[in-house]
DNA sequence: ACATGTGAAGTTATTCACAGCC
DNA sequence: GGCTGTGAATAACTTCACATGT
């Protein structure tokens, strides 16, 4: 378990995907697995595949392909944090509700633990389990639960600045719903999810480069 | 405005944001915007924009650098259907009400003119202007329609089904936040966003790299 | 035979660097 | 001077192909 040879963002996304899936093949009892059925399911390639395994060093064997409860566990000692990581939102309208529902007592070790808004309306009610607070507030629960993480869901004039906030509290990774480029240098991992641009983009190549005959 | 020449991924998604931002830049009256100042708007670095811009065939001048205006014509003209793009929903759960919401208004040239469940709970309703019909309507509603996107936002085990109803009923374009591949072969191009892949990147990280020291 | 693991090759994406222009 | 436009160089990513193991 070494860091000293840097990993790709395509290849922890993927290693992610993989372990989803691993996580299905054994609540249906499967045992093994060979690269070129993960990557069917995963829409990848077999070689990629091996080539992602490859990266955190972890192995299979010629005559079984690899072991799915041995691979899901490898990828989780390399990726998870072993104390947990726990993640506040900042922006409690319907998508933050929506987020916060779909992450809802799916995975233990990466839980939204509290939520941010400024309208009086939200703050003191709890969604899903997790409490409102006011955005004033940040600093001290982000300190007091050792919150590493951050969702931003709040409309994009408001988005730089709370990303501050966040960052200022010592939030070091930020899943960003906001259209804006958030600029905080070496402060923080930030990955941006812009609905606008992803639907621009299904509609571009969703009507314009049809059936080339392949 | 020739497509011999394939435009990537990557271009298509930047050039969808640099048009957001030339909107908000008109709507504060700058008329004129060099590749540098764009670039740190958008988070990329000046060359980039430039071949961005070289792939549609847009110029700027030596002397004033482009024209704010002209360039999101552009843009507009390349990317966009002339006759607007409208999608169907599928799945009226939290995401997919506040993926309706996020839509609503936004752009009337890119917009969700029509919802599907199974729930009749929900069908029937009326969620921002945006009716939901029963799931068996899919053909009928679609056809009637023109409609040519399609967003999936219903469980993972329902995805594949629905997506291959999608496209059946002429659909050539889907956004899919259901943490499932798509296997539609060429029929569709497929956009995934997934939420727990993001989140788990944002996670490794956010709190592995930490403070290199640049 | 069919699997993994991996150097080598190929492909795609980004950045550099500079000619040409104002 | 600072800008654009773009060939050339670089870097990143993916696939090929095959040695090796069982």
């Amino acid at each position: 378990l070494r860091f000293e040879e840097l990993i790709s963002e395509k290849t922890i996304g993927r290693l992610s995907l993989y372990r989803r899936l691993l996580a299905g093949l054994m609540a249906d009892n499967h045992q093994n697995i060979c690269s070129h059925e993960l990557a069917a399911l995963s829409g990848g390639t077999a070689s990629q595949v091996r080539r992602d395994l490859m990266a955190i060093g972890y192995s299979g064997s010629p005559a079984k392909g690899y072991q799915v409860a041995d691979m899901a566990e490898s990828i989780g000692r390399f990726m998870d944090n072993p104390d947990g990581s726990r993640a506040a939102i900042v922006g409690m309208g319907n998508l933050g509700r929506a987020i916060v529902k779909y992450f809802s007592g799916r995975n233990p070790k990466l839980s939204i633990v509290a939520a941010f808004d400024n309208d009086p309306n939200k703050i003191g009610r709890t969604v899903h389990g997790c409490f409102c607070h006011d955005i004033a507030e940040i600093a001290q629960v982000v300190a007091g639960l050792s919150i590493r993480l951050g969702v931003i869901t709040v409309p994009a004039e408001a988005a730089q600045d709370i990303a501050r906030l966040l960052v200022n509290a010592g939030i070091t990774g930020i899943l960003n719903f906001a259209p804006t480029h958030l600029h905080l240098g070496e402060d923080a991992y930030v990955e941006d999810i812009d609905l606008t641009m992803s639907m621009e983009k299904v509609a571009y190549f969703g009507q314009m480069g049809d059936s080339p005959d392949g």
